[in-house]
DNA sequence: AACTATTTATAAGA
DNA sequence: TTCTTATAAATAGTT
């Protein structure tokens, strides 16, 4: 719609080309809005410049929240993908750009889980051999005693002053520990969008 | 651009708006991807419908990729936000909605990192009881060795078993534990953007 | 969906 | 960029 009839591909003329990009870019603009107003529907356009110059309307609620609507919607719609999630360790750190939103909270959900496992797992250890040497001070302190009774021996005072510090610091309600990360949220990311 | 010209509010009549929706959301996706080709810009649209159908046009990457890049952009433009992040424990789980990815970002590295200082702390309780735990082993070990060589008695093995036990499933290189996902990747999904 | 009468967008030029 | 103008495109109302 123009003096002549342009042909569908990239300008040449840097000059025309950026000419162009302006008056379009407000026409584009302009007819997202339209859109939004007449028909009463949500639109997020987002466009960058060559130059990296950023534009961008959006009808009801900001971009990243349609964004986070389309994402969502995706989910339903793509079924069937490579299904690169069985391995997941491998992809880590490497193919994040090729996932979908909801490949990539899958991975982070797993990544959690693991995380919060091992977490779990070492507090475990801890916890046994903390139940492990308690009960062999115990036995000892036993036959200690035992010894000390048998042979009328007074015990040394250097043995049970650790002993008083030991059930300060560490109260037997700590020693029950659950999980590692206990008060972590569920709701991950993609599962809250709206 | 018809036989009238169109009032810019929603189109009351159904029948009509639908109609409308329809020829000018093509028009829009044509216009979104004749400005993308013509000037070689980067372009993503989305259109949801009234009935909460989806259409969509992006020209490079997908649009989830286009809108991250411009989730990234927001956050060197948007400077002052009315600054709720001071009291960042009441936002938790609240008013998600009204913030933006770069605050949703540092929530997340916050409760990130106070999740770790705890499973720090933890540790850290866990493992000075367990040297105190140790260091009181000896102590007894000692003086029942004394007492025992004092008054030339053999030792009892039920008090010997357990400590072997502990000695197997608590090797001295777990004990040294660091922090609790010392593994975990500190890339946070806003610097991830592309 | 198709058909037009019109309105709108915009290419080229200043 | 911004304005002007000739022309191409989009589309409102109708079938």
């Amino acid at each position: 719609m123009g003096k002549k009839k342009v042909e569908l591909k990239r300008i040449q003329n840097p000059i025309s080309r950026h000419a162009t990009f302006y008056k379009r870019k407000g026409g584009l603009l302009k007819k997202a809005f339209e859109l939004s107003v007449l028909c009463d529907a949500e639109v997020a356009l987002i466009i960058f410049s060559e130059t990296g110059k950023i534009y961008e309307f959006a009808s009801h609620n900001d971009p990243t929240t349609i964004l986070a609507k389309y994402g969502r919607q995706m989910e339903t719609t793509r079924n069937a993908r490579p299904s690169s999630l069985q391995n997941t360790e491998n992809i880590v750190g490497e193919d994040l750009e090729s996932l979908t939103m909801k490949e990539l909270d899958q991975l982070e959900k797993q990544l959690r889980k693991s995380t919060r496992r091992i977490c779990d797992r070492k507090m475990k250890i801890f916890s046994q051999s903390s139940k492990l040497l308690e009960q062999q001070v115990r036995s000892l302190e036993e036959e200690n005693t035992e010894l000390h009774t048998k042979f009328n021996t007074t015990g040394d005072s250097s043995t049970s002053a650790p002993d008083l510090f030991i059930r300060a610091s560490v109260p037997k309600t700590q020693l029950h520990l659950g999980r590692c990360d206990e008060n972590r949220d569920d709701h991950s990311f993609a599962s809250e969008l709206q």
